[in-house]
DNA sequence: CATACGTGGTA
DNA sequence: TTACCAAGTAT
């Protein structure tokens, strides 16, 4: 706490009190009047998402944006609010039209949380977002930085929020040591976020913070010679910029292996829906073989996939094994081990519970993760398909 | 309270 | 090629 008054003080922050306001003579401008000053000239106005109040649009960015940047964001916005304009049309849609839309920007549990949260809204709050930060955060996906975020740029609420670029502002201006990942750190940095709050203008404040932390104070390089707090910032000062924010304790990400049947006559493509809960939640997956028991050799994977194709109505033709993928999640990595099944269908068509074959015309929009919408690509076109 | 949960860009 | 990082929430 000490740390923090001096850092005030040296930045010749002052607190809100009803002294300051109205008062005659200058006075050195507060951490908010500098964000605010900054943002009018400086700072983003025209993304997406900004320039209006629609409770709606300001949701779903702020969730889109959750741990993903402005610039990955756009384009899935943009094609998000085509197909579902506002909350009527999202919470009546099917969960997998949403996932659909929502393939490729991952944290997939995001995408399952604002449809039940879009079907609480239209059913039980008349449609309407609340305007309360504490009832916003009650709804399912919406935490206490997201219902600040929301409530202050739709409804022009006096809250705090405290993302990614907030905390490494704070970090870096007041010199806060500590992972903010840690109960301590990210229990000091809110009570730091709110006391620093302005009285008004809030919205111009909250997108100003995240503006500042996106553009000026970046992780690798910060641009201290033109940020409006680098006068009283402690980071700044002492030359620490890339200490801080503390950064996350390294670990060794764990390595998995996983074997998958991509089993197709040339038109269709046999694909499992993965349960809601675990990684690739709610998406469209190659049926696998469990990791657990993977086969112990080609013949062996053979003579599982003549078994696999036989219990969905189909006769296997001939295999290929494919190079395997490779592909890192936030917290282990993945290889893939491919066997493309060349089969041909019989009728009628079989799919056991869960399966189903996607027309590969359909590849293109389904469910899929990246990893495999790519492998499915590449072993399906048309043109340099194996058959 | 630590961990699960994605992906694409960047050094 | 590998490691790190970016508008957090749920459990």
């Amino acid at each position: 706490m000490r740390e923090k008054q001096t850092a005030m003080k040296e930045q010749g922050i002052q607190m809100m009190t009803e002294r300051d306001s109205g008062a005659p003579t200058a006075r050195p401008r507060s951490f908010a009047e500098q964000i605010i000053d900054w943002q009018r000239h400086l700072g983003r106005h025209d993304l997406p998402w900004q320039n209006t109040r629609d409770a709606y649009r300001i949701w779903l960015s702020e969730i889109m944006l959750q741990q993903t940047q402005v610039a990955t964001a756009i384009p899935y916005y943009t094609r998000f609010l085509e197909r579902f304009p506002d909350v009527g049309a999202l919470a009546a849609a099917p969960v997998n039209t949403v996932l659909e839309h929502w393939a490729g920007l991952g944290y997939y549990a995001r995408a399952r949380n604002l449809h039940r949260c879009a079907q609480t809204i239209v059913y039980e709050h008349g449609g309407r977002f609340p305007v309360d930060p504490t009832r916003l955060a009650a709804l399912p996906g919406i935490g206490r930085s997201t219902a600040a975020a929301i409530s202050a740029f739709a409804y022009g609420t006096r809250a705090a929020i405290l993302d990614g670029n907030v905390k490494r502002v704070l970090a870096r201006c007041f010199g806060i040591d500590g992972f903010p990942g840690t109960a301590k750190i990210e229990k000091e940095m809110w009570a730091l976020a709110e006391s620093l709050l302005p009285a008004t203008r809030i919205e111009a404040y909250t997108q100003g913070l995240m503006d500042l932390g996106a553009s000026v104070c970046s992780r690798t390089k910060p641009a201290c010679t033109i940020c409006p707090l680098a006068g009283g910032c402690i980071a700044c000062r002492d030359g620490r910029q890339q200490e801080l924010p503390t950064p996350k304790p390294k670990k060794l990400l764990p390595e998995r292996e996983t074997h998958v049947f991509i089993l197709s006559d040339g038109q269709h493509v046999l694909l499992e829906r993965r349960p809601p809960l675990g990684i690739w939640g709610g998406l469209l997956a190659l049926p696998e073989i469990g990791h657990d028991r993977p086969p112990e050799s080609l013949s062996a994977w053979n003579e599982a996939a003549a078994a696999f194709a036989g219990r969905h109505n189909a006769q296997l033709l001939r295999t290929r094994e494919l190079p395997p993928l490779r592909h890192t999640f936030s917290h282990f990595h993945l290889t893939i081990r491919a066997l493309y099944c060349a089969i041909e269908r019989q009728m009628p068509s079989a799919a056991e519970s869960g399966r189903e074959w996607l027309p590969c015309d359909a590849i293109g929009t389904a469910a899929l993760p990246p990893p495999l919408r790519r492998l499915l690509q590449a072993a399906l076109t048309p043109d340099n398909s194996p058959n």
